[in-house]
DNA sequence: TGACTATATAACCATATGGTCATATACTGA
DNA sequence: TCAGTATATGACCATATGGTTATATAGTCA
């Protein structure tokens, strides 16, 4: 079945995408994969600024991709869905897959192509 | 098991969510599905000027979503793995579970929360 | 209340990104 | 070769984004 999304449909996973775009955002998602941490504990995962972090953070809330929830003095966030996981797991196989495609491209013997020739590319 | 992606890999998996978290490429991705379309087809399809959309296409054909072929004076891309579909439908299916939710949140009868309540916010 | 800690926010900067218009390039057919 | 068509690219602009530093806010505890 096809997608057909509606312009707004499309607009709303464009964003979540953007969500997952940001290399910082995946550490963090990453860093939570085990379970909530308090702010500090993230930033001193990842070696960035705590108010980078808070950024992000709030981006990754504000998105749902996680969770809030305080305690005291220190605010813990989780993952909202570990959906995220599975996501980033087909999109690595397939950032894989394309890697490894490319390096056959390069060390391919001559222009005799296999199949459907993606390579055109000037 | 966890994701461990080294930081490299970290990148290539962001960059790969970048080229998906923009509405106007998830328009051409839609546009493609049926089948590969010369440009001039995509333009008209999409309502957008013939450089933007040829630019687009250079990013999707450069991160490998798209295949390129020339045929006379049209040049056609298709899809180059139907999997970014599977990716759109399990964003599509999570962001509206999220909107869903906080439907239900604002509706809530009650600060009565359900559980874990992930709703501080300020 | 006041000192202290954890987190959020404001102001700012540099860069990236998406769009536009004008023009170049690549191919076709007379 | 030349006119015509399809696509790509360069130059440019406005805005978005990620980062930083300084500061505000919220909660704890003496």
């Amino acid at each position: 079945m096809t997608l057909a999304l509606t312009d707004r449909m499309t607009e709303l996973v464009a964003q979540r995408f953007r969500l997952l775009g940001e290399p910082m955002r995946l550490r963090i998602l990453q860093a939570l994969e085990d379970g909530e941490l308090p702010v500090s504990d993230i930033v001193g995962a990842l070696g960035t600024s705590q108010p980078n972090i808070s950024k992000h953070l709030q981006i990754l809330c504000h998105g749902g991709l996680i969770t809030r929830r305080r305690d005291g003095l220190n605010i813990y966030y989780g993952i909202a869905d570990p959906m995220v996981f599975k996501l980033c797991r087909l999109v690595c196989q397939s950032a894989e897959d394309n890697a490894r495609a490319q390096l056959e491209e390069l060390s391919a013997p001559s222009p005799g192509r296999t199949r459907k020739s993606a390579a055109i590319r000037r």
